[in-house]
DNA sequence: GCCAACGTTGGC
DNA sequence: GCCAACGTTGGC
């Protein structure tokens, strides 16, 4: 069992869309970064995934997803009516991958960036750490616990 | 809107 | 394989 991060930007979609999704449930396209693709090959059914809200007024981690498909090829990668469609990606050699995310919970308080910023336990945390524009990045289990503790 | 920190592209 | 030019991300 691992643990996630993904970034989404809530005037797109937000945690309360991914809330009003069928089933809390929707297919997370669209990840075009090879380091981020790389990290959705690795997500197994069950991993547990923050949901961070990013370029808005208040960057923060407002949720828990699960994730409930392993990774299966990108269908807006083959339609050349998306803006998401690249014509090196086929179905015979699937280049972009989605899971499918189910929500699972939000958080009363949102974790906000600049709060992480200042806690000396998450210092390392992969979310201000080098590289860190990455759209889904893994989290250590003990930033992860530590994360959990301070929303209750 | 600015800009730092990347990643990608393509000529050579 | 190098690297300049360009594009994107995302906090501020």
């Amino acid at each position: 069992m691992n643990y996630w991060l993904v970034k989404s930007e809530p005037d797109s979609f937000s945690i309360d869309d991914l809330i009003n999704q069928t089933n809390g449930t929707e297919m997370w396209d669209g990840v075009r970064n090879y380091q981020a693709r790389n990290n959705l090959k690795l997500m197994q059914t069950g991993d547990l995934v923050f949901f961070y809200h990013s370029s808005c007024k208040q960057p923060a981690i407002v949720g828990v997803s699960e994730v409930v498909t392993s990774h299966y090829p990108d269908p807006t990668a083959e339609n050349p009516q998306h803006s998401g469609y690249d014509p090196k990606h086929s179905p015979e050699s699937p280049r972009w991958f989605v899971v499918d995310l189910k929500f699972k919970q939000k958080f009363n308080q949102p974790i906000t960036l600049s709060w992480i910023k200042q806690q000396k336990a998450l210092a390392d945390i992969s979310l201000i750490s080098k590289g860190s524009r990455l759209s889904v990045m893994p989290i250590d289990s003990n930033h992860w616990h530590f994360i959990m503790e301070s929303a209750k």
